[in-house]
DNA sequence: CCGAGCATGTAAGTCGTTACATGATTGG
DNA sequence: CCAATCATGTAACGACTTACATGCTCGG
């Protein structure tokens, strides 16, 4: 994942190793980590595989290497940003597809959306299943916690849903969250 | 993770490799996936440890290995029940130990809920920060799929902290979902 | 009797982390 | 001038996943 993090990081502007690093703390930072021991050693394979060039300024005393996207590279992020592969289990891949969609037709991103939202309400009817087969417990109380948990995931499985209504229909986010 | 998580679920019942898979499917599952290749050597490495033994049944024919865990074993996972490390990154960690706080008296459960609560609140406000940045943007449509994700991670947070509020107070769990 | 599901395991590979090592530059 | 931050990298390790390999058992 991080490999088409970074490609679209350098999709919209061209960086140094430590400035991709920064972009993607303050951009899908609230998904997901990176560190330099995976980002130098994965510019490297990047660099191989030809999907970045690297513009060494020799201006700069400092050995600074300045990483810019290739043809091939851009090719590779649109065909992970156009597939639904792994989406699934994870909510991270997701969000940061979508963090990446601003260049995209607003039809192919609704249509990501919408479909993602489809199989996100097959799997709260699952959770809900599950609910009712504690519901039939009379002990309850000796569950609480177990419970709680099943809640919350079912909670936050209505509020991706309802983020997902919200975008797709390129609504004003911020009817998402309470007023500050 | 996973070390703890087979110790908690051994906890309430002794199980064989293949079934520990199957209540960490039906527990935490939502969560936290395991696959037999990581179970399996796990379970061997806990067995050194001495935190679970094996019961081999020799009325089965088959070759099924019943695990349960040692004192040593439930002492390693009380440590790391009650320890708050690496709980700050991870809403995955910090939900897996929610999943195994039913034993635990309620003081110490409600307290650990409720300091993960001010974390995240530490956490909201700057990501409330981040968002008035792009406020001040007056080409906001331009980074419309960007912001939404900025306002899924509030959205996220504001719902976490609604959930411990009600969770920490043992409040009817049901006012968290919308009705079915 | 056969296929689904029970049951255990290994080997190779992936994808990361942590800690270390090094050195340049810049602002107070 | 010195500390913070910029900047790049490596080595060891960790925690998994995927694919494979094996064989039992039970219900239809």
């Amino acid at each position: 994942m991080l490999e088409y993090i970074i490609l679209g990081t350098l999709n919209s502007k061209s960086l140094t190793g430590y400035d991709i690093r920064k972009c993607i703390e303050d951009g899908v930072g609230m998904f997901f980590k990176a560190s330099f021991g995976s980002i130098y050693p994965l510019l490297n394979r990047l660099l191989e595989k030809e999907y970045v060039m690297c513009k060494c300024n020799d201006d700069n005393k400092r050995n600074k290497k300045i990483y810019v996207i290739t043809d091939q590279g851009k090719e590779a992020f649109d065909n992970w940003l156009l597939s639904s592969e792994n989406e699934l289990g994870s909510m991270e891949m997701f969000m940061a597809k979508v963090f990446f969609c601003d260049k995209l037709p607003k039809e192919i991103s609704c249509n990501k959306i919408n479909s993602y939202k489809m199989r996100l309400n097959d799997y709260l009817e699952e959770l809900i299943e599950r609910k009712k087969k504690y519901d039939r417990l009379t002990n309850q109380q000796d569950f609480y916690y177990k419970l709680s948990t099943l809640y919350f995931g079912i909670c936050k499985l209505q509020s991706i849903i309802h983020w997902c209504d919200i975008v797709a229909s390129q609504q004003e986010l911020s009817v998402l969250i309470e007023k500050y």
